[in-house]
DNA sequence: TTAGAGCTTGAACCGTCCTTCAATGTCAAG
DNA sequence: CTTGACATTGAAGGACGGTTCAAGCTCTAA
């Protein structure tokens, strides 16, 4: 710990720009989050600055944490009054997951498609000789022959 | 009487609505891609109508091929401009396919890590009585524990 | 002739997640 | 005291790929 991370943990008092280092979040994130009530207005000094507590970086943390598992802020926000109030309904926490858990698969379903036909075109990339016009821009022309689903994903 | 329209109509006009159904796009999205100069700005009737020919419908259906293929609309532009010109630089596209291919690729990565995430949280979920609660939300306080990967993706 | 479908335009809006800007105030160090 | 980093605000911008709206003209069929 540096000195820096003493002094603040001392007075239990961390400016913006401190707890967005701590949290590794930028400080206008900060306060978008505090816009769109993913953190609530914290209390602020003499000069009418924003002073955390280290309770707000466990939160942003946890705000990272669910994005990294694909949650949407708007769900976030679902989660996290949940996790301020008294209850916490697993069973609302588990349909959310597994609804996004669904989204992931679709998404992940849908870039394989995407992969498959990338992979088609280079195909073609690679068996032109370097005479006559690219083929990849004439197999583009002609829907569906020699491309896998030519379809457009949901 | 116009019997001159209805022949242009027939013949090698194509107003936006019938091109539009042709090549199934919505009328707005042409006039966008018109805005975005991915089309040129087409011919006029005298009451100023968009009068385009088939090869319209063609650039609109290599425009879809390609965003099947997980291309943007920038991308397309590009291939779009090799297309319309005398020149067409294999390499070039074969570079762009392949970076596409590469972020394609981290995307499908990317997500598999979001589901990995979710399936280790359902688990917690679903081995959580209705009485304590939602363990979930405690894994997602505790940064890394528990929860394979944690570091933000690329 | 008249209804209704289809066309015109520019501008604004959607969703997601932020970032940037301008104008101004505050704080710590030299 | 001055400098420079950091803070404040509201508003606007950006990426991406469009859609929607309002207000008005044109075409076709009955």
């Amino acid at each position: 710990m540096d000195r820096e991370t003493i002094d603040q943990d001392r007075i239990n008092g961390l400016t913006i720009g401190h707890l967005a280092r701590r949290a590794e979040v930028a400080t206008s994130t900060v306060r978008y989050y505090e816009r769109i009530r993913l953190l609530t207005p914290p209390r602020r000094t003499e000069s009418n600055y924003r002073l955390y507590t280290g309770d707000t970086v466990e939160r942003l943390r946890f705000i990272r944490a669910a994005q990294v598992a694909g949650l949407t802020l708007a769900d976030i926000r679902t989660l996290l009054a949940y996790r301020d109030g008294e209850t916490a309904p697993c069973a609302e926490v588990q349909t959310l997951l597994e609804s996004r858990l669904a989204q992931v698969e679709d998404s992940l379903r849908e870039l394989r498609h995407v992969r498959r036909v990338l992979r088609s075109f280079l195909d073609v990339c690679r068996h032109n000789s370097d005479t006559e016009p690219c083929q990849v821009l004439v197999s583009l022309e002609q829907p569906a022959e020699g491309v896998p689903g030519k379809t457009k994903p949901a």
